[in-house]
DNA sequence: TGATTTTTTTGAAACGTTTCAATACGTATC
DNA sequence: GATACGTATTGAAACGTTTCAAAAAAATCA
């Protein structure tokens, strides 16, 4: 489109229609009544005229702008996207419009896009931090905007957050995997800096323990490169005694994995156990079917949306933490071969 | 977060640091020479109240937000989130901020979301149209911010639009599959309504007369729901003559055709081959892997900006439509059954 | 030193809304 | 017909910046 040469303001409007600023303001915002007569002049001028508010002027002088932040890290995946597309149905029904950027895990991006939103365009933030979000909390913290920590653990004592159930998670996965036979796991975390990585691993260790039965699970770090992460997986199926299923920290570790083992697959050697920690949109469709977690997002948006909107209204209240619990989804995990 | 009292203001810092209102503008702004004895004092005092710029008064003075917008259908697929992640990108150096809605091919949603971006919010706007933009676009181009449709034709002469070159690929793909010994395809496009399916399929049908061999192409429409696409196929699949392969619109379609092709699957029977017209990134992991059609996503994104960035500076010629051309990857496609 | 030029600093006006005290207008009441 | 009351309408002030003409201060020159 090509510009048009100026915007029409209030003043004209109310020029046009023949009646005061005030008057044109509560017609366009209901705020008080005005005469059958008055508002359809009004309505008039303002078509004509093609006027449209300016939401910068409103914005300025009402101190508010209607609008939420999202700062998500990835937009690709089904699980972070389903959020996404959640905290917009649930900020429609509530009037807001959303704001979303992503940082795709760079601490950089993260606090350059935060500083973007923070400053007076948002009434408030829901925040999916990278792997190091100091940066951007100090920032988020000074600048006094209500802001809800979602999906990962913050240590951060001075902000809300909603987190998943992770140790709930692993337990349920842990024994399941154990009644299938599996004793030796392993575990392929996105990025072992995460603390939500950690909370997995030692989820994972305290279900072996609490279970009774001798069993272990191996970390294995991804690595930055494809190359790096293969090397590493063949070396860690080649020992003695390798693990017979491999836990993947998100849809991401999970297809690498499939991609290596596939390539090394001859004829109709089925493919290692594997289950992702998420819930990638692909999953129904590998053969056989890889395990993976339901989150519930509906659950996770509905809860920080009721805290954001409680802090947007002026809560005080000390910082909150919830935890949702999610469930394991196994399809066509397999047992440990000889047992049964 | 919870929320601080107050925050502070121009004014306040000018007080603190003893020195006017404009002078506090110049030091923050960089637009005139400050002693440096007094850029001191105020950067001093900006730190001491935590003062962050109000950017909806900056807006309306300045009448420019540093935003553009960006409409998109989907933020799950891996070519529509290279998309955005490169226009981000693009953004950046240019010192602009990007903020993003999602429609997902509801008109309805886009209307709501191309109102709330373009009231004064950005001051360009990238737009990916669903199936049916005629309310958004009237909207915006009352509205005069400056917008380039991308990725999709726009018969709107009013706007710019950046395209890629569909013929030309569809071109790609036939002849490959023609040299394979194909005969028979079945073109399922997303949704039949989308000027660009329409697009596809004639650059199918011409294609097949160019090469003068006795080819034909059956289109069928996806459905709403999966039971009906699943009928669907089936039936087209059982005919007399089936085709020997599919050609996916993207890869949602191409993933509910793999997982009915796979459950009816008996052994190691080979799947029909596919060809999807995007670019998945699970495009690896299946057996065998699938065609696809790489975007050549930096091209497009460097014409999109370029054109808006004239716009945005008060260019007026006439709109400009540019094609940019694609590429097919065949992978592991496989030929027709019996054709060599 | 005083006059002139250059550089820095100032403060009022403007951007386009919303708000709210004050005013105008009807209408019912006595 | 005067009074009181309720409802509609008005217009000035405020929101927090940037801009720019004018004033002040500093530097240069004769």
């Amino acid at each position: 489109m090509t510009r048009k040469p100026r915007r029409a303001t209030i003043q004209d409007v109310a020029a046009q229609a023949g009646v005061s600023l005030g008057t044109v303001s509560n017609v366009l915002n209901r705020t008080r009544p005005v005469s059958e007569q008055k508002r359809l002049l009004v309505t008039k001028a303002a078509k004509e005229l093609g006027f449209q508010l300016n939401s910068a002027a409103q914005t300025l002088r009402r101190k508010k702008t209607w609008v939420v932040g999202l700062c998500t890290t990835y937009a690709t995946s089904a699980y972070l996207s389903a959020l996404a597309d959640a905290f917009e149905d649930a900020a429609a029904e509530r009037g807001y419009d959303v704001m979303m950027v992503v940082t795709r895990q760079d601490p950089e991006r993260e606090f350059r896009r935060v500083k973007a939103l923070v400053s007076g365009r948002v009434d408030g933030l829901f925040f999916l931090p990278t792997w190091d979000p100091t940066q951007s909390l100090a920032f988020i913290a000074e600048s006094g905007v209500p802001t809800v920590v979602v999906d990962r653990p913050c240590a951060d004592p001075r902000f809300d957050n909603v987190v998943v159930d992770q140790y709930g998670v692993m337990a349920q996965i842990v024994t399941h995997l154990l009644a299938l036979g599996h004793r030796r796991l392993l575990f392929v975390p996105q990025r072992r800096a995460l603390l939500v990585s950690q909370q997995r691993a030692e989820g994972i260790e305290r279900a072996i323990a609490r279970s009774g039965l001798p069993a272990d699970c191996r970390v294995l770090e991804r690595g930055e490169d494809r190359g790096d992460y293969a090397r590493a997986l063949r070396e860690a199926l080649s020992g003695a005694e390798p693990p017979t299923v491999v836990i993947a920290g998100n849809s991401a570790v999970a297809m690498w994995t499939l991609e290596i083992l596939n390539a090394e697959r001859t004829g109709g050697d089925p493919s290692l156990p594997l289950v992702t920690l998420d819930d990638p949109e692909w999953g129904e469709i590998t053969v056989p079917r890889i395990g993976c977690v339901r989150y519930p997002v509906a659950a996770i948006v509905e809860t920080a949306w009721g805290i954001l909107e409680r802090r947007m209204t002026g809560d005080e209240d000390p910082p909150e933490h919830s935890v949702i619990p999610a469930t394991f989804l196994p399809r066509d995990l397999a047992a440990a071969p000889g047992s049964r």
